[in-house]
DNA sequence: AAATTCTCCTGAAGGC
DNA sequence: TGCCTTCAGGAGAATT
């Protein structure tokens, strides 16, 4: 699923294709996603030139003189550069055709959106309220020791908060909290500063890690193939609960934490 | 206000 | 082989 290193990747491998480059064509085979996509959004996107591809948490924009397509991936989205004559499969719900190339967005389960504003898209009511990027300044252990202490809930479900710190999914959360040997039900009120400072660091360097790695995802998304798991070897606990503890051997376990699935090493993480 | 639960959707996996 | 059930999962909406 696309967390935000592949939503960054995926950014990063499109940018350098559609950037300058002006929409000849938007065909919306089917408007059905998380929201409606807006009727308009065809009519205005088209003929417009793309000046920047930006990303705010894991939304991706298309910024445009007239205004900006926002673009979230859901859990099973994605964005391919195609020829435009390359015929739509199954799920291909939306192509931005610049001329002979097609920006083509395949999203099954249909968690993922594409809105229009022709205002600022800070200011959209998506984006506007969201927390800080995880991979900013902003993100430090102070801020993050700020917030948790006036909250009563697991550390894991602070993290996974978006108007906490955006970008963090369940992979990441659980990774990163495997790294800090903190226990992902622990309260996160009681977790010295200390401690969560070097989760900042752990939550930060596990984003990095992936985001270097996205690189070869970046090849194959290009290509064609969107081939998944680049990173599912490296995972110390994430989908392996039942599995021994890389680090220390103790079997892993998983619990419900806020209805998603979190595994942990019961001897590593405290 | 914060915490919790519900919801959208499809494909994969498991049971029989 | 195949049908039925269960579940995952981002994140906004609804509820407590």
């Amino acid at each position: 699923m696309p967390e935000l290193p592949e939503v960054e990747t995926t950014r990063r491998g499109i940018a350098p294709h559609i950037t300058g480059r002006t929409v000849s064509r938007v065909i919306v085979r089917d408007a059905r996603l998380r929201w409606p996509v807006p009727r308009r959004l065809a009519a205005d996107l088209a003929g417009q030139m793309v000046e920047h591809v930006g990303r705010r948490a894991k939304y991706l924009l298309l910024e445009t003189a007239r205004g900006t397509a926002i673009l979230h991936l859901g859990m099973s989205g994605s964005l391919r550069l195609l020829p435009a004559a390359s015929p739509p499969r199954t799920h291909d719900h939306v192509d931005v055709l610049f001329g002979e190339q097609c920006l083509r967005l395949h999203d099954p389960r249909r968690f993922g959106a594409m809105l229009w504003t022709e205002d600022d898209p800070l200011a959209h009511p998506r984006l506007r309220d969201l927390g800080p990027e995880p991979l900013s300044t902003a993100f430090d252990g102070a801020y993050l020791h700020a917030v948790a202490r006036h909250r009563r809930i697991a550390i894991k479900a602070l993290l996974m908060d978006g108007h906490v710190v955006v970008g963090v999914g369940n992979i990441y959360a659980t990774e990163a909290l495997f790294r800090a040997g903190i226990h992902p039900q622990r309260s996160c009120r009681r977790i010295s500063r200390p401690r969560l400072e070097q989760l900042v660091g752990e939550v930060k360097a596990v984003l990095d890690y992936a985001i270097a790695r996205g690189g070869t995802t970046l090849r194959d998304f290009l290509n064609e193939s969107g081939q998944p798991g680049y990173f599912a070897q490296e995972l110390f606990v994430y989908g392996r609960a039942g599995q021994p503890c890389k680090r220390c051997g103790t079997r892993l376990k998983s619990r419900a934490i806020g209805q998603r699935a979190s595994a942990y090493c019961p001897s590593c993480q405290h």
